[in-house]
DNA sequence: AAAGCGGGGAC
DNA sequence: GTCCCAGCTTT
């Protein structure tokens, strides 16, 4: 599966072999990579499941579900002739439940536009619904082997610290680290690449406390003499809206009441209601009512005939 | 450029 | 209780 190596450092002296920032972070990655399932797989379907469950959600937290998911949706053909309302379901307690309605098109999309084949090129994956600029490139790196850099924000802070040196990475351009990720990708061997990248990312090169003593990239890291002498400053809390009682959070109490065995059918504005909010009235009726014309407008539910169900 | 979108687990 | 996490879409 890897490919042979690549060969931008076959002009160097013998001697300096090994020594390349690439070289050394591959080798650790041979040693130290995580065993995930969807890195056992190159299928362009379970890479796209994968990498949509991974938009904002933790890996140990899509690792119970991703297998389920596949079990109930093997081929994109299911999934793709699923009921929504299925796909919705079978996304839960993943959040974000946008993301069951987009992979659901997505795969429709391809049906229809590409004649069941996930396109390979990122400019045409990034049009399928659901797909920005991380995940057409992670699939099109890690299914179809491409020489695409990939930046997440573990590899937008590793890249950042490693060659700019120990500042903010947010404050670095999209476009400029960008071109940072394409200035190192090794040739021929991007997806271990990006995917060592991630893994010092999650595991060495935490935000707030960089394990930079172990680290394979320290000796070449921008960062390192100064995280040495000082961890980097904590990131300011940004005023963080509370959550409970939020209209995320009754959207997700909705979406969650829907899925129930008892409401296959539907529901009566009055009879969610309960479920939604403590102390629900008919005052709360509009209040409701907006909520879920939101949910309607994503296509996390359909309002029909005084009832409230999953599309 | 900024806001909105979930929810389980770590602390 | 607060904060985090392999982003995307819409305004």
């Amino acid at each position: 599966m890897p490919s042979p190596r690549g060969t931008t450092h076959s002009l160097k002296k013998p001697e300096e072999r090994g020594t390349r920032l690439q070289d050394n972070l591959l080798a650790w990655y041979a040693a130290h990579a995580r065993d995930l399932p969807w890195r056992r797989t190159r299928d362009p379907y379970r890479t796209l499941v994968a990498e949509v469950m991974l938009q904002q959600t933790g890996v140990g937290r899509v690792l119970p579900k991703y297998e389920q998911f596949l079990q109930r949706f093997p081929t994109l053909e299911a999934l793709a002739s699923a009921p929504v309302a299925e796909v919705i379901r079978t996304w839960a307690p993943l959040g974000y439940n946008r993301r069951a309605v987009y992979l659901s098109r997505a795969a429709i999309a391809v049906i229809e536009k590409h004649g069941g084949a996930i396109p390979q090129e990122p400019e045409l994956l990034r049009r399928l619904p659901g797909i920005g600029p991380y995940t057409a490139s992670a699939i099109a790196c890690f299914a179809f082997g491409q020489d695409e850099p990939v930046v997440d924000t573990n590899i937008r802070r590793v890249l950042v610290r490693l060659l700019l040196g120990a500042r903010d990475p947010r404050t670095v351009s999209a476009r400029e680290v960008t071109g940072l990720a394409r200035q190192v990708l090794p040739r021929g061997r991007a997806a271990e690449w990006s995917q060592a990248l991630m893994d010092i990312g999650a595991g060495l090169c935490a935000r707030d406390r960089p394990s930079c003593s172990l680290c394979p990239a320290r000796p070449r890291c921008a960062a390192a003499p100064s995280f040495l002498k000082q961890p980097p400053a904590p990131r300011r809390v940004a005023e963080s809206r509370p959550y409970y009682g939020s209209p995320r959070y009754f959207r997700g109490r909705i979406v969650e009441a829907l899925r129930s065995r008892e409401a296959v059918q539907g529901l009566t504005m009055a009879a969610l209601g309960p479920h939604i909010k403590e102390g629900y009235a008919v005052e709360d009726e509009p209040w409701l009512l907006d909520l879920l014309k939101g949910l309607a407008r994503d296509g996390l539910v359909r309002l029909a005939a005084e009832r409230v169900v999953l599309p």
